[in-house]
DNA sequence: TGACAAGGTCACGTTAGGGAACTAACCTGG
DNA sequence: CCAGGTTAGTTCCCTAACGTGACCTTGTCA
């Protein structure tokens, strides 16, 4: 991924930001579900919608993601409207998730493409060891 | 991406490296198309399937991307067998690129997923938006 | 005195991607 | 005969960012 996002700030205008990419809605999708965790996060959630999860249950069925990156993952799917947090003030506080219908309706497409992955991986691995194969040294 | 591709050792063994990630699939292909310019890449070669494009041809039709990533991101292509090349030995020689079946079936998930974002990143921005405009400070 | 919830912060390593210069083989023009 | 151009790449160097791991925080319950 290339364009920064969490922290904002790019595109300044008065830095010659070439603006060569013309905001192709594609790559500003990818950047986001390309992200390594949260094409996962987006699924473990849809897999429950319309339900909520909480955080640390989040966690347990992300395996190996770390706090931090949960928490991060989580922030900008919030931001970006794909999901909808709300904080139960109960002590200590209580936040759910759960997608929203914008969150919802990229689930379609975003299963298309893992149905693709799943029968046609194999087929890219295999591609791979024989490329590897072939002038490995 | 994170998962290390061209050199791989990644699942120490050492470790009780329990497969955490089970290699999931999808995030396997999102590494992939999720380089910046390979689902450019993809779309335009798409647009001319069944026919093949060139390099220099596929230069002019991906604006701003340079000879280094345009190589590198088709060699990836290739080695995935989601594109095929064919050099012609003339002087200079002529190397022609097209999609294979399988690139073209991926082709279509991955429509799916452009005609998502064309319709919907406005309605993300504009979350963003909102949220820049509560505490930006 | 811990443990849990939901994070935040710091320090660090790796890598993707950009830019510019260089290569190979041959052809053409002066 | 030699400079210069073409195509399709490489090679080196540099940076911004992504992701990780370890530790800190605030408040309550057992």
């Amino acid at each position: 991924m290339t364009t920064s996002r969490p922290g904002g700030r790019d595109q300044r205008p008065g830095e010659r930001g070439d603006l060569l990419d013309p905001r192709c809605p594609t790559r500003q999708l990818l950047d986001r579900i390309g992200t390594k965790w949260t094409s996962m996060a987006v699924k473990v959630l849809a897999e429950e919608a319309p339900g909520e999860l909480r955080f640390a249950e989040l966690r347990r069925r992300i395996p190996g993601i770390s706090q931090k990156m949960l928490s991060a993952t989580l922030q900008s799917l919030v931001r970006d409207g794909l999901v909808a947090r709300r904080v139960e003030p109960t002590v200590p506080p209580a936040v759910h998730y759960r997608l929203t219908e914008l969150g919802l309706s990229l689930e379609r497409p975003l299963s298309a493409l893992r149905v693709w992955a799943e029968t046609h991986m194999p087929e890219i691995e295999r591609h791979n060891q024989l490329a590897d194969e072939s002038l490995p040294n």
